[in-house]
DNA sequence: ACAAAAGTGTTAGAATTACACCCATGA
DNA sequence: TCATGGGTGTAATTCTAACACTTTTGT
């Protein structure tokens, strides 16, 4: 098997976007990094794609390793060359973008970064790299997709109620919706489903909590269904 | 400027899908490979990135080096990165797709192609590489985008005719149009503006030709205008 | 005069939006 | 009993989709 392109070529790196819910905000999750350069600054987990794993392995597991977390859904989102973005040399990077829901996460800093924490995507500090643009990127990408693509889910837990389901689409878009044509358009949809399950220990009447049925779900799609979600 | 990565690390390539409009089909330009592997197999025109290239500049060069053509619309498709896509070693493909004004393209063949042709999409031959997945991505993309963003007008003259228009558009969704609808559509959109030129040569009633206004359109989609085109 | 495509409105049905009150529960 | 969010329907409006004929021009 010979190399048959010996010139010079770019590292390539993987980035991740990673997303979370809290309360009433949109985070994302950033890592403090240990080494230069940027040494002590926010950036975006990553790190390099090594020769024997595709890019959507290397995104999982720098994750993994930057981290400690398992995302609900992950998605390539765009490969930026910029020739100057890396200092050192010449690095091409894959952005990933991920959804993670909201009570599996909790972040600890792995071997390469010195820690990690969620900062509310409005009040994201100065980043590394290109890492301001990524990050503007992915949450363009996040409204836009959020729109015809059942990805919000990705950021509730397993059951969730129809509220809480509201609530995550009012803080990604960033505007508010109303109860009932809400409640109308999910019901259309038909691949949220009721469980017997009500939620628990709160202290005031239990909503019913609902799951994301995938199977109903892609059979749909599958039938060139064009939804529209909000 | 020291080296921090200094493992093995992917050939990175781009590969173009280049769409053209003919008739009454979508074409899209395939070169004939020259050297091996995969030596006198169809593919889609693309190479090595090189260290003081973006992607963007990458895949324009190579269009023109292996076809001589300038296309109207390029963007970021996907990045391609299976571990056997390329037989002699690893190999990330980062996929453009590229829209061409159909007056403009005569394909010559370049440096490294032997020959380059416009293919029927519906009657591509099999392609090197994993590029027939990667055009199936294309048409994905191209199919889905052409209905939120004004990309059709890629496909066309500067100067068109809205039956011209409307045939862009049946070609890419497969799927006939309303001719009134279509229109009315096209009016609202305010982008698409009459020029005083009509056509010439018919051997009928000459169609008064339209132009895509780009300061408009930039102007709405500025203040967020949420545009359904079909 | 005829062939061929250009150009033009209306109406029914579907989808979207706006809007307010009673209910169940736990404290 | 009260505070809190859970849950529900209708009417006006807007958007979408279906549909056919007259006009212009070149041969």
């Amino acid at each position: 098997m010979p190399f048959t392109y010996d010139y010079p070529r770019p590292a390539l790196a993987v980035d991740c976007v990673v997303f979370g819910l809290r309360e009433s905000s949109l985070v994302v999750l950033l890592v403090r990094r240990g080494v230069p350069p940027f040494e002590g600054s926010w950036a975006l987990p990553g790190g390099f794609v090594r020769l024997d794993e595709t890019l959507d392995r290397a995104a999982e597991r720098e994750l993994v390793e930057e981290s400690g977390l398992k995302v609900a859904y992950l998605e390539q989102l765009y490969t930026f060359s910029a020739l100057d973005r890396d200092p050192r040399e010449r690095v091409v990077s894959v952005a990933y973008f991920a959804l993670v829901n909201p009570v599996e996460h909790r972040p600890q800093a792995g071997s390469d970064a010195a820690s990690a924490a969620w900062f509310d995507v409005r009040e994201a500090p100065a980043l590394a790299f290109d890492h301001r643009h990524i990050l503007q990127v992915a949450l363009e990408r996040l409204r836009s997709k959020v729109r015809y693509r059942p990805i919000g889910f990705g950021l509730l837990p397993e059951r969730f109620s129809l509220t809480q389901l509201q609530r995550a689409y009012e803080i990604i878009l960033d505007r508010p919706l109303d109860k009932r044509n809400f409640r109308k358009k999910i019901a259309a949809l038909g691949f949220v489903v009721p469980t017997d399950a009500l939620e628990e220990g709160v202290g005031r009447r239990a909503a019913r909590l609902f799951r994301f049925d995938r199977a109903v779900y892609a059979a749909l799609s599958e039938k060139g269904f064009d939804l529209e979600l909000i």
